[in-house]
DNA sequence: TCGAGAATTCAACAGTCGTGGAACTCTACA
DNA sequence: TGTAGAGTTCCACGACTGTTGAATTCTCGA
């Protein structure tokens, strides 16, 4: 709403929604540092001002923008659930159910992409997505080394997520969702609940 | 050699060589945005200017201090040799050794910190790494899909590389070097060499 | 009806950034 | 010895950054 002119506007203006809103894309397409302020405001048609005041610094901002749809402990039980042989398939299933979904994706990329640059980030998700997320779900299912399974399936995890829907390269991100399931699947049965060791 | 006067220093100075040195340090440690050409300037002890004089514009000294020092043709006969159910933990083995040696390691993580906000090294990131290395060594084994199955290597070796060596996430960081081998040789003799399909 | 406070903008500050030009000094070769 | 050019610095420009303070206009409860 940038009549030009200063004051408060008539009626509902949805501003703050605005903002949340155009701060997640930008996070998710520029990273924390390439999402500038002044750029977000552009989009929701607002002064930069208005998100200080809104949101205080722009950390602040960040967290309240991308803040994670997912709780572990709703994954643990869905592990635990059936066969312990399609345990892979079902975490394959339901990882990719919540990126297909574009209202989480931006999140998520956000994230990603900002925890390569931002060192703080960067303790973000290892706080969020392996200790929170990853790591209650291994823990559940009581096999060894469980330490260890996180990262590997971490590993895997970002890889995957990266490759097809942060970075979009060719033939992964537009594969079907059976044949990236068929493909990942195997790979975390073995992080997930086979031996590891060589 | 900051002497704070102007005009050539006598003898040879390797103000050069320095700033190639530190220019990729600053890449790998914070990726091509958060590397600013004034602070590669300051670690090399040197004007920004010298750094324009020598690279010309920033993406020009990107490219010259992030060169790959692999080649895809390299890692083919490698692959190749010996029995074929090795082939992932061959694999295993050689990425391993170019990830733990601390020089080609700088520019590594350059590029990967890079790709992920950058979009010209996004791009630069498929070419080098999924192109020029991970395709020939794939192709040349001769087994079906080669396209995804790179995607699917890529994922891996980018996911492991990022946790392990990037962001220095714990234990898979100071894992040795054959627990690692032996988590992931399987997965990567699934990408290279199994079949795929669920 | 009045006043507190929420919403909003403008203008400005102090930084940082990449880059360009001009000037200076040394080297290498004719 | 003279001179073209490589190496090097200083300075400045314009653009962009996050943040702050003050001013303005609207809303809502007392």
């Amino acid at each position: 709403m940038r009549t030009g002119k200063t004051g408060r506007r008539p009626g509902r203006s949805g501003s703050r929604e605005r903002i949340l809103e155009a701060a997640r894309q930008r996070f998710a397409d520029h990273g924390y540092d390439g999402a500038s302020i002044r750029a977000i405001a552009a989009d929701a048609d607002v002064d930069p001002a208005l998100i200080h005041h809104y949101f205080g610094p722009k950390q602040r901002l960040f967290v309240a923008a991308v803040e994670l749809p997912i709780d572990g402990r709703d994954i643990a039980p869905l592990l635990s659930s059936g066969p312990r042989e399609e345990t892979g398939e079902r975490f394959a299933r339901f990882f990719l159910s919540i990126w297909e979904d574009p209202r989480p994706r931006a999140s998520l990329s956000g994230m990603l992409r900002s925890a390569i640059t931002d060192a703080g980030a960067a303790a973000m998700i290892r706080e969020l997505l392996l200790v929170r997320i990853l790591g209650p779900a291994v823990a559940a299912l009581g096999v060894g080394d469980p330490e260890l399974r996180v990262t590997l399936l971490g590993s895997q995890v970002i890889g995957l997520a990266l490759l097809r829907y942060v970075l979009v390269v060719e033939p992964l991100a537009s594969a079907s969702l059976d044949t990236v399931v068929g493909a990942f699947a195997p790979t975390f049965q073995r992080y997930l609940v086979e031996p590891l060791g060589p």
